[in-house]
Formats: C-alpha cells, sequence, structure tokens
DNA sequence: AACTATTGGTTGTAATTGTAACTAACAAGC
DNA sequence: GCTTGTTAGTTACAATTACAACCAATAGTT
C-alpha cells in the first residue's frame, strides 16, 4: 500500500466533506428512519416547515436546496403519513401552503429534539473555536454554486 | 418566513456537512463525468488505484469506505471501459489484483491534476488556518462510526 | 377573448443505490 | 475425504433518485 502520486484521497476535500457527511447522515438516520420511516428529504422537509413554520414547495426548495422533484414527492410522503396538511391559495390556486398538523408538531419536536443532542454530541469532539472555524467554512463551501438548482 | 424554534438548520452538522459536500461534489463531477462519463464511484475507486498502486477489491473497500457491491460494480465499469485489468492470485484465487491499464494512469493523471487544482482553489478562500482545522474535523467526523460498512 | 409564456407542482421512466441472497475458493476439524 | 465456516466477489431485485416531459393556473399581449 506505497504512495505513488503527490496527491491522497485523505487531503482531497470533495472526498473528505463527503465521508465526514456520510458518517452522520449515516448515524442520525436511525431517529427518523427507525422511529418513523421516514425517508431523508422527508425528514428535511419537516425540519423546515417546524423551523420555519408553514411555507410552500416553492419556497422549500429554495431554502432546503432541494429540487421540487424531491420536495414534492416528500410532501405526498409526509402527507399521507398525516404530518402535513395542504392549503391551496385562493388567489393563485398554484401555490399550496404546507402546514404540520399536530402529530407533525410532535414528531418534529422530537426529532429536533434528537437533532440537537445529536449535534451537541459531535461537537463535544471539537472546541468552541474549531466548531466555529467548521461551521464558517461549511457555509463558504456550500456556496460553491454550479448553477441549476432552482427548479 | 420567521423562527419558530430553537433550532434550526443551518446549525445542524449532518446539514450543513451534506450541502457543503454536495456542493463541491457536483461541481467537480463535472471532469470525470463530463469528460470520462464515470460516475463517482468509479472515480473513487481510479482515484484510489492511481493514488495506492495496484490493489485488490477488498482493501478498496476498506480504504474508500465504500461497500463492496459499489466497488464490485465500479470495478466492472472501469474494466469496460478498459481502464484496469485484474489479475487472479495464484494462491488464493477468490482475490483479484486491479491495475490500471497505461489509458487508465493517463485519465488518473488528467482527473488527479484537475483534483489538485480544484482542492487548491477551494482552499483558496480560506486561511491555512481554518484549512487545518477544517481538515482535522472532518477526519475526526468521519469516525463517528454506525457499523457495518466493512462488507 | 384568444395566444403565448411562465410558474408551481406532478408524474413517468431510466439510472443508481441498497440489501440480501448467492457462488466459488479456501480453511479447519474430524 | 467430507462436513462446516469464512472470505472475496457477484448478481438479483427492491428502493431511491435524477431528468425530462407534462398539466393546470396565471400573467402578459394583442
Amino acid at each position: 500500500m506505497r504512495r505513488d502520486s503527490e496527491f491522497d484521497p485523505q487531503h482531497f476535500l470533495p472526498y473528505l466533506l463527503n465521508q465526514a457527511a456520510e458518517a452522520l447522515s449515516l448515524e442520525f438516520q436511525k431517529h427518523y428512519r427507525g422511529q418513523y420511516g421516514m425517508l431523508r428529504t422527508e425528514w428535511r422537509v419537516l425540519f423546515h416547515l417546524g423551523c420555519y413554520g408553514d411555507m410552500t414547495a416553492k419556497e422549500i426548495c429554495g431554502q432546503a436546496r432541494l429540487h421540487k422533484t424531491k420536495v414534492s414527492r416528500a410532501v405526498a410522503a409526509l402527507q399521507a403519513k398525516r404530518f402535513l396538511t395542504r392549503r391551496e391559495l385562493e388567489r393563485d390556486r398554484r401555490h399550496a401552503v404546507l402546514q404540520l398538523t399536530a402529530q407533525g408538531r410532535r414528531v418534529f419536536a422530537d426529532l429536533s429534539g434528537a437533532a440537537h443532542a445529536f449535534d451537541t454530541e459531535v461537537r463535544a469532539s471539537m472546541t468552541p473555536d474549531e466548531a466555529e472555524i467548521l461551521h464558517r467554512c461549511l457555509i463558504r463551501i456550500s456556496g460553491f454554486e454550479t448553477a441549476q438548482r432552482t427548479g
């Protein structure tokens, strides 16, 4: 297992990021998948609705940087689970405002609590300084836009 | 778009990481996908072989933290593209050592150059200090093991 | 009103991934 | 030599995702 090259996967950022992201995702997935049979996108949509209040699918797309088909399907699934309802706008019936049901809010409360605890646990492995820098870098990197995702 | 909760997606690490990882992946994908029609896993396998020299699929699984079916399929695809060859070991015909072809090495040289440049560009948006801390944190986070991935 | 363009959202289908079951080689105990 | 167990790798099939085409509502133009 020798080194043939000047450049190494362990120093390639897309690689590293991907591994870190996958590790955490896989771990946290236990909560929303194990407990509620939700998919990642469903959890994301629920999370956004819970955090930011009622909004349309379009708004979620923008905020969560998810493609509209993903959101559309996640919303349908969450609706089937009775976690949210949709209300068409009178003035423009193309839009529908999404709203968590009481049950949806309970699930959100549970999961966002778990998320908070999880986040705290992960952060415990770093100094406050490191955590802050990490945060900054990730935000910055997220802006490495590649165009179309507005849908 | 108000805040209803104490906790916000923009501060949830799995979320942030995922967005950052996706942004970079999507961007770098242009190189291996656009130029060579490769999938992410294929690029990863090629990268590992190029960096660390000939090895078996099993070794790649461990190093790259990829499931064996993913590696198996990537290897088949790379073989079909004539980027690598496999040589069964005499002493244990279950193992096959994978080896880049001349063409495979050329592609690797091209892509690893692009990777290096890309990495440098991304790092240009941070101080050396930040880059180092980011690296440390990502490595640490990657260790948040969730069991089975050894396959 | 009729005609075209745009927008919010859905659906169909192909591509990709995950999971489990499987095959072929080898190893160990008897 | 004949079980039984492991290991490296493959394959089959279900689940998920991506991409493009689509539909209905509205806006803008004439």
